[in-house]
DNA sequence: TATGAATGAGTGTTCATTCAT
DNA sequence: TATGAATGAACACTCATTCAT
C-alpha cells in the first residue's frame, strides 16, 4: 500500500525531470539553431531520450517551445517583481538605471534562448501574443517605476519614455550578448549613457521615489 | 538591322525580367515568412512560374537569397554615399540626425525581407559576413560623419559613440516598423530624440561640419 | 529476467530485420535497373515500408549500395578464404580449376547486383576503390594458388597469368549469367577450356600441389 | 535560282555539321559520365548549341544515344568487312588473331563512348536489341572466318568458339583500356595468348585458308 | 512510461522535353 | 533554324509526428 502510494509521485518527478533535462536540451537547441532549424528529434536527443518520449510531455514542436517560453515569462516575471518592488530606493536615475539594467543583463545571459523564441515571430499565435505580452509587461513595470520616480510628470510622455527605454533595451542585446570582455563591459556602458541621457530631461536627475 | 540587334537581346531582356519577378517574388515570401519557412516553390509560385524556371536563375534557395541581400547591400551602400557625402551641411545635430535617419527609414520600408534576410544569421556564411559588413559600413560611415562634425573629439569615443548610434536605429527599427501613424511617428521622434540626447555631449549642440 | 532480456534486443531486432529486408529489396531492385535508374522509394516501396524508415538506417542511396556491396564483399571474401584454402587438393589442372570456378558461379548467381554495384563505376569513390580491390584481391589469391602448384615458375608470368585468369573469368560472367540450361553448360565449359589451355603451359598439366 | 538552289543544301550541311557537332559533343558525355548521368543539356552545352537545338536533330536523349551507336555500328560494319573479308591470308593462327584484334583494339580506343553505350543495357529496347546484332554480327563473322580457316570442323564446335572468342576480347576491354604503356602492351599479349591457345585445338595451328 | 521504428507529406533540386520568339 | 526560357514530373531526402511493443 505504502508502496504504491510513493510509486504515483515517484513517476510524477520522474516525469518532472525529464520534463526539465528536455526544456533544457530544448534551450540548448533552440539557441544553437533558432526555432525553425531546431528539430524535435535532436532536442529528444540532447535529453537523452527517444523522440517518442518528447511527444508523451508535449504535444508538439511550438508545444516545448511555448514550455520554454512559460519557463522564461514565469522567471521574467519574478525578476521584474524583484527589480521593479515598490521600495526601490536608488539616489540617482543613474543607479536606477543600473539597478534596473543590471539584473536583466544578467536574466538574458542565463536565457540563452529567449531570443530565439521571442525573437522568430512567425512561430505560433500563442508565442507571438506572448512576446508582445511579455514586452507589454516590461513597458508597464517600467512605466510604473517612473511613475513612482516623478509622480507629476504627463502620463503619455512617461509612457512613451518607458516604451522607448524597453526599446533601447532590447536594441542593444545583440549587441552585448556578442561582445566579450572590455568591449561588452563598454557596451553595457553606452547602453546606460543612452537611457541615462535620454531619461534625464523627463524624469530629472536625482528625484527621489515617493514611497 | 534594328531588328537583328533587339532580337538577341529581347531573350536576355526577358530573362532579367524574370530574375527581377522572381527576386520581387522571394521578397514577399522572406518578409512573410522569414527565410526558413519560405519555400523555392511558393516563391516559383508567387512569381507566376515553375520551380525549375527559379533554378535556371538562381542555383538554389540561398542564391535567392543572397541576390536579393546583394541588391539590397547595393542600394544600402547608395543610399550612405547620399546621405554621408562629403558637404552634408546642416546647422544642428537635430538636423543632422533627421538627415541621416529620415532616408533610411525610407530605405526599410522599401525592403521588406531586409531584416528577414539579415537576421536570420544561420543563413550561409555568405549571408553572415555580408550583415557583417553592413554593420560595419554602416558603423564607420557614421564615424566620418562624426569626424568632420567634431574634429577635435577622441577617436575611440567617436567609434563607440557611432557604433551605439547604429545599434540604436537598428534596435528601434522592429518598434518603428510596427506601428503606423501617430505612432509610428511619435517612435521616430523618440528614436530621434535618443539619439541627439546621446550624441549632444559628444559632438556638441551645433558644431559646423569643417568642409 | 528473460523477459527483461530479450525485450530490449527486440526493437533492434526488428530494425535488424528491416535493414535486412532493405537490403534484399535493394539487391533486386539493382539488379533489375542498375544503380542509376534505381530509387530509393522504389526500394523502400519494394521492401514494404515508406521512404522516411530507409532513411533511418541508410544515411543515402549511396550508403544502401555501399552496405550491400559490403555484404557482397563479406561473402566474397569468405567464399575466397574457403575455395583458396590451403589444402586445396586436385589432382588435375582442371579439377582445380573446377574447384575454383564452380563456386564464384554459384556466388555470383546468388549476388544478383553484384555486377550492377560493381560495374558502374562513377557510384562513389568508396564503391570504385572496392571494386579494384576485391579484383586485386581475387588476383593476388590466384596468385597465391597458382605459386603453390607451381612452385618454380617466374613470379611475373605468374601474376599475369593470375590476372589474365581473373579477367577471363569476369568476361564470362555476363555471357554466362544471360545463358540458361544446355547454352550456360556450355558456356560454363568455353570457360573452362579457355583457362585450362591458357594455364597449362604455364602451370603444367598435372603438377601436384606441395602442400 | 541558282541561289536557291545551292542555299538548300546548304543548310543541310549546316545541319549535318551541327549534328555531327553534337554527336561528338554526345560521344564525350557519354565516354565521361556514362549514359545515365549524361545529360542532354549537357551534351548540347559542349556543341556550343542550346538545348533546343540538340532536339531538332535529335527527338530525345535515347534517339542522340542510338544515332551514335548507329556510327558505331556502322564503323564497325565497315572494319569487320576489312577484317574479315575473304582473302585474309595469314601463315598462322597467331597472324591471323593478330590481324583480327589490332585493327578492333584501334577502333575501340577511338569509340570511347562504345563501353557507355553498349554496356548500360536497360537503355531501351532499341539498344538493347542492337548491341546483341553487333555481338552476333561479330560472333558470325569470326565463325566465318574459322570456317574458311578449318573448313573440315564441326559446325556446332565453331560456332561455340566463334562465340567465346568474342566473348574473350570485350571481356579483356576493360583491362586494356585502363592499362597504359607496358601493361597494356602485356595485357593485350595475354589476350592474343589465350585465344590462340584456346584456338589452336580447334582450328589447327597453321591450316591455310581455302581461298 | 520509454523506445525507436514507421509514417508520409513536403522540401529543395534536377533534367528531359517543349515552346515562344 | 536557333535560342534559351519554361515546364513539371520525378527524385533524394527530412522531420514532425504516430504507433507497436
Amino acid at each position: 500500500m505504502g508502496g504504491e502510494r510513493t510509486s504515483e509521485p515517484r513517476r510524477q518527478e520522474r516525469g518532472v525531470r525529464r520534463m526539465e533535462s528536455l526544456l533544457r536540451a530544448a534551450e540548448d537547441v533552440f539557441a544553437d539553431f533558432g526555432y525553425d532549424r531546431a528539430t524535435t528529434n535532436l532536442i529528444a536527443a540532447r535529453a537523452g531520450v527517444s523522440p517518442g518520449t518528447l511527444y508523451q510531455f508535449y504535444r508538439n514542436k511550438e508545444a516545448v517551445a511555448e514550455a520554454l517560453a512559460e519557463r522564461y515569462a514565469g522567471e521574467f516575471e519574478a525578476l521584474h517583481a524583484r527589480v521593479f518592488r515598490e521600495g526601490i530606493a536608488t539616489a540617482t536615475l543613474s543607479d536606477l538605471i543600473d539597478a534596473t539594467i543590471d539584473p536583466f543583463l544578467t536574466f538574458h545571459r542565463r536565457a540563452p534562448a529567449f531570443e530565439a523564441l521571442f525573437l522568430s515571430a512567425a512561430v505560433s499565435p500563442e508565442l507571438s501574443g506572448r512576446i508582445q505580452f511579455l514586452h507589454d509587461t516590461a513597458a508597464s513595470r517600467v512605466l510604473a517605476l517612473f511613475e513612482r520616480w516623478t509622480p507629476g510628470a504627463k502620463q503619455d510622455d512617461l509612457r512613451w519614455a518607458a516604451e522607448t527605454a524597453v526599446v533601447v533595451f532590447r536594441g542593444f542585446l545583440p549587441a552585448i550578448k556578442q561582445a566579450t570582455g572590455a568591449k561588452r563591459t563598454r557596451a553595457i556602458r553606452e547602453l546606460k549613457t543612452v537611457l541615462t541621457r535620454y531619461l534625464e530631461p523627463i524624469l530629472g536627475p536625482r528625484t527621489t521615489p515617493t514611497s
